[in-house]
DNA sequence: CGGTAAACGAGACGGTACGTCGTGTCTTGAC
DNA sequence: GTCAAGACACGACGTACCGTCTCGTTTACCG
């Protein structure tokens, strides 16, 4: 930890002149390194003990409880910058270019080990851990589900999606088989450029065999 | 703890006379049923100590560790006695009725504290845990994936389901929506009795409109 | 730490049956065998720590605190068992023997590091410590002064000691001079044979000089 | 730390023009105040912290170790200030008289806290704390023991104290009863305005009765 | 019916991590 | 160049839990 830059608090804009010796911004980058090395590595919820990270970033204890509470908020911290919505609103030109887009980006996450390391292990601290559930209802879910929000609107002005249906049930039609996918069956392949356009395709036109000629059924 | 008779070894054959004094079934009763009470509590898997366990369950600790050989243990054996397929594998005449009954069974399911905490703690862990993913896969994943994919097969046949679609993609789109509500959209609620019907017509019917003018059904 | 007797807890007659595994003696004696090292070594306060004791002696930290409630309480009682009193009351035959009997243990402990240490250290800490003056006092000071008052009473009885003084007085003056010597001046030796022969004599007879022949100055 | 002055560095004599702004005398004298308050507000050493110090006085921490290198040399230089020798050489036109001046010296000594918390933290840390024993030797024990010695010598030349003894044996006699009252014996007042009278007087006739006839002095 | 073997509750054992605090050093902007 | 403020690496504090190990007691079976 030799070269030192000032760094507000993390999530904080300035708020006062910030008196005293300013936060080492490289502490802090190496302090998320080392969790998102951590994680790579395949540790779980224990190993990823704050003396692990510490000792990992070079850094004392002191300095990671001086800008996270405990270590829930840390990992919390680090999974939203990791979750972060970099995907444009509009990627593609229609509807369902956008949707593909979407689930595409989806799939791309999942193949990193650190994302998939964060949806699963902070969904299955949702219930107990208050702090992780509003904050990643705030930063992943919400803006994830603002954006789909915002295609299925479309998709449904425009005609393409139906108008009979909730929104919400739309977007769990759309994000719910890559998300299983991606975070329960395992054995199914991620790596698969064309998955997200199949899958889109699937869902747009349903499961069900089309009335193709004029009748269904 | 006080009446006690004998109960073998929970998932073990009996293969010898077992001399001495057996083993307590009220001890393992109450066990599971501390465990699953500190499920419901909303305890995470931190909270969920062995010693907290065993207080609660009035047993020594030793009591558990002779059953499980450690904490991750006992929990798999919870989750597993708590995620046992009883549903019929047709509980319906059409192939609708069955994948409606599967995806109401999901939902019913989720509606429960205990089952949700399972299906959400044991997706965190299912990659630093390797035998919760073993046991989960073979007990919980592989039972219902094999029930579905009866289902899809019968509907494939019966030229319900689409069949230029692999089971697993059409799996994921029957499945993958209420999931995704009963793990991630907690807002969204469960209780609603025709839900399992809205969604697997809408996943049958697609969440494209239907390019052809006329109804369907 | 293989072999573990019974072993009550450290200053307490046996109250209760005492379920549960019995605490280990090996581990209280290994305990404070270390502290009593790492006092002869020179450690001052600051190097005493627990998580040294405990590594010296081989044993966890809870060992540690499952017995003294804090660092404090574990010096306590070492130095106590150091200082206990096993002076016979009246180890001499005339009040002069018991007096330098007296005076010669005290001489005898201050060359062992450890009891000079305890009487240094417990010193500088009497005012800021209240346990630490309260034990001392009571298990320490207590029966020696305690001893000190009945050889001085007797002395006084017999006539061979001055009886127009209180005596906490008289005590002072004979435990005075080896104390001193004992915590202050380093220099001066304690390894001589007849200090307390002398010392008592000297405080006896006066530091004036006696008005031999007749008249006094 | 309003009004600042300028202030040479503690103990050293001005070497050079001294560049830049001139260090605070009013700071200083915080600090020692704050020093002085907190011991006789019964702190122990570890209450003594650099951080409650500078909080106290309303300083840096960097304004203390700028000014001494570490805690101890602080405390060993408040302590020095605080037991300098003001007392006159021979206090008394006789030598009973300058031993009941020095008696009487420490007795007031011993009322304020102040030089007490010296006293007896000082002497717990002899051992262990080098640079404290070399500075309290220096600057305590041998001014003091200095000044016995002289009276002392003096009463051996006026025939009014034993020749027989050798000097700290004497200086022990003397010193040692006062300074047991002040150190062990809390209870023991001190507030006694004819105790150095007292104790010397006992001191110079011995504790043993005079074994001729008569009375002396 | 008495012996034996194992399970029982309780809880101590050596470890590891927690989150807090103090040390002595370093680094800001202000004076 | 000093000031107040405060961040830095380090390490001890006292607590909690892990998985193992005794204790003394209880409860079956077997000879």
């Amino acid at each position: 930890m030799q070269t030192e830059t000032t760094a507000p608090v993390p999530g904080e804009g300035s708020c006062a002149p910030r008196r005293g010796r300013p936060r080492s911004e490289a502490a802090e980058q190496a302090i998320v390194a080392s969790v998102e090395r951590l994680m790579e590595e395949g540790s779980g919820l224990t190993e990823l003990s704050i003396e692990r990270i510490a000792a990992a970033a070079g850094v004392g204890k002191a300095t990671i409880y001086r800008r996270w509470p405990n270590k829930e908020a840390l990992l919390v911290d680090v999974l939203a910058r990791l979750e972060q919505m970099p995907v444009p609103p509009h990627a593609g030109a229609t509807v369902r270019d956008s949707l593909i887009a979407m689930v595409d980006d989806i799939r791309r996450r999942g193949l990193a080990k650190r994302s998939r390391w964060v949806l699963k292990t902070a969904l299955g601290q949702l219930d107990s851990w208050p702090e992780l559930r509003v904050l990643y209802k705030e930063k992943v879910i919400k803006p994830r589900r603002e954006l789909a929000r915002q295609i299925i609107r479309r998709g449904v002005e425009e005609g393409v999606l139906r108008d009979d249906l909730d929104v919400d049930l739309l977007t769990e039609m759309v994000v719910g088989p890559i998300l299983i996918r991606t975070v329960l069956w395992e054995d199914a392949p991620l790596d698969d450029e064309g998955l997200a356009e199949r899958m889109v395709d699937a869902v747009l036109t349903g499961a069900g065999v089309r009335p193709s000629g004029g009748e269904s059924h």
